[in-house]
DNA sequence: CATTTAATCTATTGAATTAGTAGGCTTTTA
DNA sequence: TAAAAGCCTACTAATTCAATAGATTAAATG
């Protein structure tokens, strides 16, 4: 499961993508509007700042906004970003890799073949769930 | 990810599966080979009892076996036994649902489509992975 | 240039979950 | 009836998650 912290980080950026190229956004109109912890969304900004998806601005009138397109932006970085592997065990992992313990010999682990296929379609969906396609999915959901 | 008891669990199941219909089989015997902690084992055998997959045999002689046929035990019915949830948020989960406090209304939020699709995937690819399929898959490995 | 605004950074804390342990109890077999 | 093996309850240690506190830095404005 996703951890708060990472679906915080999400509805953050589709606040943001809805105000794309409308000036900064200070955290304090984000925290009230999403129901985020000012604090805890000052950290995860932060990340989402170093991971150069975010850009800010200091002082009066600053504030957070996208520098990506939110066509650029997928919930597969954002989840990687936030809460680290999205493979369901280290040694299939694509970004995070490391031994299994339990398995003592990879090479014979029955394992890993499922789960290499579990963690190729999730990454496909992820890849191609951008915040342009959220924002848009959210304005149909909202019409009806 | 999954966790570490799920792992031994699948670890403990597999190895049982290369023994299907050949007697109980005790838990330190399992402990040893799968590199698993013996009373961590326990509990997981009682739990994997508990919900029809093992049955037990006390006193000596006694041991773990298999009461399904190792094509009828899958990684979704492991998974969600020990780990719970397969669905990356509660709102989209089928055997744990729950709402997504997040998410201000269930109904607009445009994330919640994506993450359907990964987890009916997932479902898909972890129903299909039985314990007949990896102790086959991890037959063909071992002779390469 | 001082004041205010808003982000930055470091550090800490509390709660929850995960991983594992201890020890006595019960059942079965020989 | 003694030994073997699983059953059950309770506890503890370690890690991760969620959140907070407070001092610092940078930008805008009058």
């Amino acid at each position: 499961m996703l951890s708060k912290k990472c679906k915080y980080a999400i509805h953050a950026l589709v606040y943001l993508a809805e105000r794309y190229d409308q000036g900064p956004v200070q955290i304090e109109e984000i925290s009230k509007k999403q129901h985020i912890p000012h604090k805890f969304l000052e950290a995860i900004l932060l990340e989402l700042r170093h991971a150069e998806i975010l850009e800010s601005k200091k002082g009066k009138g600053g504030g957070y906004f996208l520098v990506k397109k939110p066509s650029e932006v997928n919930l597969m970085q954002v989840m990687r970003l936030i809460d680290g592997p999205i493979a369901l065990l280290p040694c299939v992992s694509l970004h995070f890799y490391d031994r299994c313990e339990e398995c003592k010999n990879e090479k014979t682990c029955g394992i890993r073949d499922s789960l290499t296929v579990v963690r190729d379609e999730t990454l496909r969906v992820l890849e191609q769930s951008t915040l342009a396609k959220i924002l848009k999915r959210e304005k149909q959901l909202a019409q009806k």
